[in-house]
RNA sequence: GGACGCGUAGCUCAGCGGGAGAGCACCUCGUUGACAUCGAGGGGGUCACAGGUUCGAUCCCUGUCGCGUCCACCA
C-alpha cells in the first residue's frame, strides 16, 4: 500500500531549514480535495525564493539565456497587459531554466519621468494644495524619492503574486546610480561623436507640464472644431485676401501670407504686403510651393513660430519668428496689450470676436479634425521654438535596421519587422530635454557667454571650463532631465552593469528574447537596438516576440475610464495564478487581440483541478516511479501506448516553447492531459490496477502500470511547470515519496526537462489501443443515442474483425466490459436479428439491445447514417471518374480518394444490411 | 491620405491548397470505487461577399464591404 505523504519534504527542497507550512490537515493520505491556490502560492514563491533558485546556475558550462523585463513604472499597478507579457517571460525563463540554461530573467522599473512626477504632484495638491514649485526643486525630488521607498514596490510584489521567477537579487531601478552613470557615459560619448547636439526648433510643448515632449508623445486625438476665414486687407487698399485657420490666436504670430506661385489669382499679388489686423503689423505676401492651391482660398496664413510647416516655409524666406505664448501657453508680450496673460483658447475667442466686429470674419466652417494631445496630460500641445537636446537617431537608426535586415535580430511574428522599418527608416532627430524635474539631469554644463560644457562629473565639466576660459568661472548644470525612453534604451546593457565589464555583462549580453507589446517597438525597441549596437556592438536581443494586446469581452481597449479593467489580481484571487497564466498562454496567439473572459479563466482552473484529482488516483492506486524505471521496456500495450503519447506530446510542447508557440504548447498540454492521459489511460488502467489493497490477478502487470502512471506523471508535471508553476510544484512535492526514485529531489522548478527520443512511440501499441478506444467510444455512442439505458449490460459482439484485432478486443474484455458497460465481449459469425452494428476501422461490432430500443430510431439513426455515406460515395465516385483529377491531383491523393471511395461502400455495405435485419425483426 | 492586421459553430479563437477543429456556452443522460471545479453523448458552420488561378480554394491572387490598429495630416 501506498505511504502516507508528507510535507516535511518541501522544507528539504527549501534548504532554509525552516519548516514551510502547508495546508492545515496534512495527515491524510491523500491530497487535499482541491488544490488551493491561495494557502499554497505565497508559500511556494517563499520557498523558490529563498533557495535562491531564480538566480541562473553558476555552472560555467551551462549555456547563458537571459531576458530583461520591460520594466514597469515604479508608479504602476499590474494590469492584465502586464501580466499576459510577465508570464510569457516566466514561461519561457521557466522552460529555459529546466532545460539546463542558465537561465536570467533580469527585473526592475522604470522611472517613468513625467508619470511619477505627476502622480506626487497630485498628491501633494491633495494634502497641502501644494505645488512642486511651492516646494522647489531638491525638495521634491527627495518627496518623489520617498515615494518610491514606500509604494514603488507595489508592482514588484504582484509580479511576485504571479509567480514570476525573476532574480531579484539583481533587480535594477532607471535612476539608481549604476544606470545613472551609464546614462551619463552614454550622453558624453554620443556628445562627443556629436550624435548628441543642441537645437533651436520647434517642439512639441505640453503647456501642463511645461516640458518639451518627443513625436512618440504626442497622441493623435478627433475633435469637433472649426475653420474660421479671415480675410487680410492688402496694404495698399487694393483689395483683400483670405485665409483659414483652426487656431486663430496664432494669427498674432504670423509674418506672411503664402501663395502658390503658379496660382493665376494671387499672381500679381506677390511681392506685396497685407496689414494684418489686430496686431496691426505689415507682412509680406510670398510665393511658396507649400500652398494648396485646390484647398480653402489658396492662400495660407504663415505662422513660423507655431507651425511645423510654417517653420520651414519661414525657414526658405527667412521670415521672423514671433513666439506668442509663454511655457503655459498664455500669450506674452509679443502681443497687442489686451491680449497680453491671456489663455490661447480665451485669445482664440477673442481673436474671432474681433474679426467679426471688424467686419473681416470671412466664414466659419464646422470641422472635425485630429489634434495633436499630450499623450500624459490630455492637453493639446503647441508648436513652440526653444532650445533642447537631440539625438541624431537617423545615424544610430543604420545598424538598427540592418541588424533587423540581415537576421542578426528576428521579430516574432515576423510582420512587426515592416513596422519597424517604416518608422526607422523615416526617422526624425529624438528631443531628449524635458523640463521636469524627475530624472537624469542632463550632464551639461553652462559657462559664460553660453559655452557649453558636457561631462560625466562636475569636476571634469570645471576642468574644461578652466582649460576653456584659463581661469575659474561660474557653471550652471542644465536645468533639463533626460526622456525616460533615454535610460530605458540602455537597459539590456546598463543592468548588467555597463559601462563597467563585469561578469554579468559578458555571460549575458545580448540577451536571448525580449518579450514587449507592439506598443512600445518605437518608444522602446527600436532604441534600444540603437543603443546597443551602438555601445556593444552587438545588437540587444536575438529574438523579439511582439505579445499581443488585452483587451476586454467585447473587445475593447481596456481602460480605466471605459470601466472596463479587469484587475490581474483579482483574477488571482479567484481562480489562482495558474489559471491565469494558462488562460493568458492559451490565447497568445500572434498578431491579434486577446479578448479575456472569466469563464474561459475558470474552465482552466478546472483543468488544474483535473490533474489534481488525476494525481489523487495515482496515489491511491499506489502508483509508484520504480527504480530504475525505462520507459523504453515496458510491456503491457496500454503503458506503451501512454509512453508514445506522452513522448508525442513532450516533444511537441518543447518545439513549441522554444519557438514562442506558446498557445500551441498549453494547447498540446491541455489534449494530452485531459483526453489522453485523465479520459482514457487512467480510465483503461484501473481494471489492471484492480482495487487498491486488494490482490491483483496479474501482479506484474499492476506494477508496471504504477510505475508508468507515476513516470507519465512525473513527465506531465515538469512539461506543464512552466504554465502552472504552483500547481504542479505542489503536486511535485506531495507525490515526493511516488518519486521516490526520481532522479531529482529538490523543487520540479530546477528539475530536468523532459527530452524523450521518439523512439518510445510505438505504433503497434498505438493501433491496438486506437481500435479499444475507437470500440469503446463508439459503443457508448450507439447506446446514447438509442437510448439504451445505463443499467442495461448487453453484450458486446465481435461480428467482423481479422485475427489481430479479435484479440486485441477480447484481451481488451474486462476493459471494455467495464468501460461500455458491457456483460461480455464475444466473437461470432453472425449478428443475431436486431442487434446494433456499428463499424469502425474495418470492424464491424454490435449490441444486442433490440429489447432496449425504439426500432424506429434506430432505422433512422441506420438511415441517416447511409445517407451520409452515399452523398459521400457520390462525391469521391464523380471526383475520381475526373480524367483531370486523376492525372494531375498527386498520387497518395488520388489513392486516398480511392481507399476513401472503398471504405464508405464497405461500411454502407453493412449498416445497409443491418437496416435489412432490423426490418426482419419488426 | 499611407501602412498593417482581422472577418471560420451562439461566444473566443486554431487551421491556411485535397471533405472544417478546440475551449466556453447550449441540449440529453448519469449517485459506477480520482474528480459534480465531474463523467458520457449530442446539436450547431454556403469558413464576410464577388470574381480569378487550379483537377480541386476556408486556405493563393484581385476587388468590394465591414471591423481594428499604427503612421501622417491642425492653411
Amino acid at each position: 500500500m501506498f505511504a502516507v505523504v508528507q510535507m516535511p519534504s518541501v522544507a528539504a527542497f527549501a534548504g532554509t531549514g525552516r519548516p514551510v507550512s502547508g495546508p492545515a490537515s496534512q495527515n491524510s493520505e491523500m491530497l487535499e480535495k482541491t488544490f488551493d491556490p491561495k494557502s499554497v502560492e505565497p508559500r511556494l514563491y517563499a520557498a523558490w525564493e529563498a533557495s535562491g533558485g531564480f538566480a541562473p546556475t553558476d555552472d560555467p558550462a551551462a549555456e547563458p539565456f537571459s531576458i530583461v523585463i520591460p520594466p514597469p513604472n515604479v508608479t504602476g499597478s499590474l494590469h492584465i497587459g502586464h501580466a499576459l507579457n510577465n508570464t510569457l517571460q516566466d514561461v519561457l525563463i521557466r522552460f529555459e531554466r529546466m532545460r539546463g540554461k542558465a537561465a536570467l530573467w533580469l527585473p526592475g522599473t522604470d522611472h517613468a519621468g513625467i508619470a511619477t512626477q505627476m502622480v506626487v504632484e497630485r498628491q501633494l495638491a491633495a494634502v497641502g494644495n501644494q505645488s512642486r514649485r511651492d516646494l522647489g526643486r531638491e525638495a521634491f525630488v527627495e518627496k518623489i524619492w520617498e515615494w518610491k521607498a514606500k509604494s514603488g514596490g507595489t508592482i514588484v510584489n504582484q509580479l511576485k503574486r504571479l509567480g514570476a521567477s525573476c532574480d531579484w537579487s539583481r533587480e535594477r531601478f532607471t535612476l539608481d546610480e549604476g544606470l545613472s552613470a551609464a546614462v551619463r557615459k552614454v550622453f558624453v560619448t554620443l556628445y562627443k561623436e556629436k550624435l548628441i547636439y543642441r537645437d533651436k526648433r520647434l517642439v512639441n510643448w505640453d503647456p501642463h507640464f511645461q516640458t518639451a515632449i518627443s513625436d512618440l508623445e504626442v497622441e493623435q486625438r478627433e475633435i469637433d472644431g472649426h475653420f474660421w476665414h479671415f480675410a487680410y486687407p492688402m496694404e495698399d487698399g487694393s483689395g483683400e485676401i483670405v485665409v483659414a485657420t483652426t487656431r486663430p490666436e496664432t494669427m498674432l504670430g504670423d509674418t506672411a501670407v503664402a501663395v502658390h506661385p503658379s496660382d493665376e489669382r494671387y499672381k500679381s499679388m506677390i511681392g506685396k504686403a497685407v496689414r494684418l489686423p489686430i496686431a496691426g503689423r505689415p507682412i509680406p505676401i510670398i510665393a511658396d510651393e507649400y500652398p494648396d492651391p485646390e484647398k480653402g482660398s489658396g492662400a495660407v496664413k504663415i505662422t513660423p513660430a507655431h507651425d511645423f510647416n510654417d517653420f520651414m516655409v519661414g525657414k526658405r524666406h527667412n521670415l521672423p519668428m514671433i513666439n506668442i505664448f509663454d511655457d503655459f501657453a498664455r500669450l506674452n508680450e509679443n502681443v497687442p496689450p489686451a491680449y497680453r496673460g491671456l489663455d490661447r483658447f480665451a485669445a482664440r475667442k477673442k481673436v474671432v470676436e474681433e474679426f467679426e466686429a471688424l467686419g473681416l470674419l470671412r466664414a466659419v466652417e464646422k470641422t472635425r479634425h485630429t489634434v495633436p494631445h499630450g499623450d500624459r496630460s490630455g492637453v493639446v500641445v503647441e508648436p513652440y521654438l526653444t532650445d533642447q537636446w537631440y539625438v541624431n537617431a537617423e545615424e544610430l537608426a543604420k545598424p538598427a535596421i540592418k541588424a533587423i535586415e540581415e537576421g542578426d535580430t528576428v521579430f516574432v511574428p515576423k510582420a512587426w519587422e515592416k513596422t519597424y522599418f517604416e518608422w526607422m527608416r523615416n526617422i526624425q532627430p529624438w528631443c531628449i530635454s524635458r523640463q521636469l524635474w524627475w530624472g537624469h539631469r542632463i550632464p551639461a554644463w553652462f559657462g559664460p557667454g553660453g559655452k557649453i560644457f558636457v561631462a560625466e562629473t562636475e569636476e571634469e565639466a570645471r576642468r574644461q571650463a578652466y582649460e576653456h576660459y584659463g581661469r575659474e568661472e561660474p557653471l550652471r548644470q542644465d536645468e533639463d532631465v533626460l526622456d525616460t525612453w533615454f535610460s530605458s534604451a540602455l537597459w539590456p546593457f546598463s543592468t548588467l552593469g555597463w559601462p563597467e565589464k563585469t561578469p554579468d555583462l559578458a555571460r549575458f549580453y545580448p540577451t536571448h528574447t525580449l518579450i514587449t507589446g507592439f506598443d512600445i517597438i518605437f518608444f522602446w525597441v527600436a532604441r534600444m537596438m540603437m543603443q546597443g549596437l551602438h555601445f556593444m556592438d552587438e545588437a540587444p536581443f536575438k529574438r523579439i516576440f511582439i505579445n499581443a494586446l488585452v483587451r476586454d469581452a467585447e473587445g475593447k481597449k481596456m481602460s480605466k475610464s471605459k470601466g472596463n479593467v479587469m484587475d490581474p489580481l483579482e483574477l488571482v484571487d479567484d481562480y489562482g495564478a495558474d489559471a491565469l497564466r494558462f488562460t493568458l498562454t492559451a490565447m497568445s496567439g500572434q498578431a491579434r487581440d486577446i479578448k479575456l473572459s472569466r469563464e474561459r479563466i475558470e474552465g482552466y482552473r478546472n483543468f488544474g483541478t483535473k490533474l489534481w484529482n488525476a494525481t489523487n488516483f495515482c496515489q491511491v492506486n499506489g502508483a509508484a516511479r520504480a527504480e530504475g524505471f525505462d520507459p523504453a521496456q515496458v510491456k503491457l500495450p496500454l503503458n506503451r501506448w501512454i509512453v508514445g503519447e506522452t513522448t508525442r506530446t513532450a516533444r511537441a510542447v518543447t518545439a513549441a516553447f522554444a519557438d514562442c508557440g506558446f498557445d500551441q504548447a498549453t494547447d498540446g498540454l491541455y489534449r494530452f492531459i485531459r483526453r489522453q492521459y485523465c479520459d482514457w489511460y487512467v480510465e483503461l488502467a484501473k481494471p489492471v490496477l484492480g482495487k487498491p489493497g486488494e490482490p491483483s490477478a496479474d501482479e506484474a502487470a499492476r506494477d508496471e502500470t504504477r510505475a508508468t502512471a507515476a513516470w507519465v506523471l512525473d513527465v506531465v508535471l515538469k512539461l506543464l511547470h512552466p504554465v502552472m508553476p504552483f500547481l504542479t510544484e505542489e503536486i511535485w512535492a506531495q507525490t515526493a515519496d511516488m518519486g521516490a526514485a526520481r532522479e531529482h529531489q529538490g523543487f520540479l522548478m530546477v528539475a530536468r526537462w523532459p527530452d524523450l527520443p521518439q523512439s518510445l512511440i510505438d505504433p503497434s501499441a498505438d493501433a491496438e489501443i486506437g481500435l479499444i478506444v475507437e470500440t469503446i467510444a463508439e459503443g457508448r455512442s450507439v447506446r446514447a443515442e438509442l437510448n439504451v439505458p445505463n443499467s442495461a449490460r448487453p453484450q458486446l459482439l465481435v461480428v467482423d474483425a481479422d485475427e489481430a484485432q479479435r484479440k486485441v478486443l477480447q484481451d481488451a474484455g474486462p476493459l471494455i466490459r467495464q468501460m461500455l458497460r458491457v456483460a461480455d465481449v464475444r466473437v461470432v459469425d453472425a449478428p443475431p436479428p436486431g442487434a446494433i452494428p456499428y463499424v469502425i476501422d474495418g470492424v464491424t461490432l454490435a449490441l444486442p439491445v433490440a429489447e432496449f430500443i425504439d426500432v424506429a430510431a434506430e432505422r433512422a439513426r441506420l438511415g441517416k447514417e447511409v445517407a451520409s455515406l452515399a452523398a459521400d460515395i457520390d462525391r469521391t465516385a464523380k471526383k475520381l471518374a475526373n480524367v483531370d483529377f486523376v492525372a494531375r491531383a498527386p498520387e497518395e491523393v488520388v489513392e486516398d480518394n480511392r481507399e476513401r471511395l472503398a471504405d464508405a461502400e464497405a461500411v454502407k455495405a453493412k449498416l445497409e444490411a443491418a437496416l435489412a435485419r432490423l426490418g426482419a425483426v419488426v
